[in-house]
DNA sequence: ATTTTTTACGCAAACGTTTGCATTCATATT
DNA sequence: AATATGAATGCAAACGTTTGCGTAAAAAAT
């Protein structure tokens, strides 16, 4: 039962060999013969030799894995990121422990002091909905560690960030609507206490401002989680106005969802009478009719921009850099919602 | 720049004990007395003691770790049973190591061989598509490890696993429709290599059976990989024929929801032409209109059942048990995709 | 044949923590 | 007063690997 696993010192002691021999040879050293190379090869396949990582991480103080923190685990967005994440750092020998901080500050906060047992050689982080300040993060920088954030990223510090231009993509989207032949525009905001929701809200008055497009304030609707039943809430509050917007840019494809199913059934032809763009290319924006145009964020990318940047500064230890921000470009996928031809 | 960490032993020097008093000090043992404890958590507040992790582990070959391997992260039942297995485990002091195997059996075999290198103190495991033999996964027996399948698990081993009960599940489904009225059932099954769609056409046939319903073999179409693509073409094949189905149990929800497209731009009313029932509960079933009645696989609860039942393995060292199956309660969500009435 | 260089390997320490056992000192028991 | 008990702490080894440095033997240079 008691199968007790094969070191270094069992090869070595089978091979009258040192035990640093042994640890170079599979190393692939140059000091080492080819000949032994060889032998040690052969005796450890043998054995079923199985090095032990954590005697390694422990004398060389690199453990090979990233610490990740998201909100949610569930949410199609993050697992997407999570994806590009782990499929960059498998490529480059390193594997990714999950956390979720559930968006509760607090155990955000538990995480970091986990996470700074030299668990891990770096991480990534996107902030809970509750996080404004960011101090909890710094210690990072103290011991070392490299930090990279995505998505929603702390404002009030220096830091490694991945990002996309949510001011940009939202101007895209609503020209966008205005090229369509939309004059009266409505946006369903997010909660303007987070950033990208913020400069989404500005993208879209931007956008009607550079092209004379009248801001409606009645047709601005706010929100604070961006659900489908809030979704549902805006249907009804533009459906209430005297005069529908005949083009709306919601801040995320759930609320986008909710309006053109509650619409539908008010009788309102989608696009004809009003187009609508989402945010997020979520999968559901491909299954709804008619088809959702919207913003696709990229959210693979932006994993494996954050692996590839953070294992960077992983290796570049005397990388004088330590602090990046780097945009990843949108795209505008124009379905059906929008199309009034 | 060079922040070295503080140690035990740096503490112990500082407090004028050793470090075997501080160990234990921050350990809460009981043969430290109560003063000298609050020494040396005051003094290790103060100094930002870590305790070094991975020192630890190395000492005591435990990681406190578990490794999950799944197809892919980004599909919803997948994250969903991830988030449950973290959620259980972060409750328990453990974390959890993500690897994709992309539904490759070389990748597979990779990520197994890496999860052996003692990083982790149990494995939870979602079998690649591709994989038939389960031998590369005996290895973790012998080391001791416990190991979890869920969802697709071996047949040809002993070992624990969490499944739901395909079978009966499907044979639930399908009386469903009977029940609403169906006479002419149809299924859309999934690979038959693979056991979970094997007994979901088993399932359905034998609702058929017990209800003396006729199986119609051109009702039942296959499928290699149950895509939203396959989902069209199968609705097409379902048209071409000189009569359609009145019902038809889908072996997940995206060809669920592509029948449901289909047939609706054939202007075929859904329910009451053709009632549909797919699997999976993913979140489009409740966003396609009609609202896709379907089977909820309790993905969360799966992934808290894997925790659990692992942690128990790992923490029970001496539990003579060594294979265990825990079957998760499916139950069938009745939504209007199926209200004929 | 001697010296120098090169090649291939061994020695031993170190990483920070845990833990069985020994030790010290104070207190309780006789 | 001598011994036994118990509480609190220290000692030292161990976990398995890596790595700088030392050294022996072999090859090359003189």
């Amino acid at each position: 039962m008691k199968n007790r696993r094969i070191t270094l010192k069992d090869l070595a002691k089978d091979l009258n060999l040192s035990a640093s021999t042994i640890s170079r040879a599979l190393d692939n050293h140059p000091a080492i013969s080819a000949a032994t190379k060889k032998i040690v090869q052969k005796k450890a396949e043998e054995l079923g030799f199985i090095p032990n990582s954590i005697a390694s991480s422990f004398r060389t103080k690199k453990t090979k894995s990233i610490g990740i923190i998201v909100p949610r685990i569930d949410i199609h967005f993050h697992s997407l990121v999570i994806s590009g994440i782990e499929d960059f750092a498998y490529k480059n020998g390193y594997n990714v422990t999950i956390f979720q901080s559930k968006d509760d500050l607090k155990r955000e906060k538990e995480i970091v002091k986990i996470l700074q047992n030299r668990m891990v050689d770096g991480v990534i982080a996107c902030l809970s909905i509750e996080t404004k300040k960011c101090d909890h993060f710094k210690k990072f920088d103290k011991l070392g560690v490299p930090l990279v954030f995505y998505d929603r990223v702390p404002t009030d510090f220096d830091a490694n960030k991945i990002i996309i231009n949510d001011f940009d993509s939202a101007f895209t989207a609503t020209e966008h609507l205005i090229a369509s032949g939309c004059k009266r525009l409505g946006h369903v905001a997010g909660n303007q206490k987070t950033n990208i929701f913020k400069a989404r809200l500005e993208g879209f008055k931007a956008a009607l401002l550079k092209h004379n497009v009248p801001i409606e304030e009645d047709f601005i609707l706010h929100t604070t989680n961006l659900g489908y039943d809030e979704g549902v809430i805006c249907a009804n509050n533009y459906l209430a106005l005297p005069e529908l917007p005949d083009g709306i840019f919601c801040a995320n494809d759930y609320t986008a969802v909710s309006l053109i199913q509650v619409f539908r059934k008010a009788d309102i032809k989608i696009p004809e009478q009003v187009a609508i763009v989402g945010f997020s290319n979520y999968p559901i924006s491909k299954v709804i009719e008619p088809h959702l145009t919207t913003i696709n964020d990229c959210a693979f990318q932006m994993g494996e921009s954050s692996a590839k940047l953070l294992i960077r500064h992983i290796e570049d230890k005397d990388d004088l850099v330590n602090s990046e921000i780097i945009t990843i470009r949108t795209e505008l996928i124009v379905r059906e919602s929008t199309k009034k031809s």
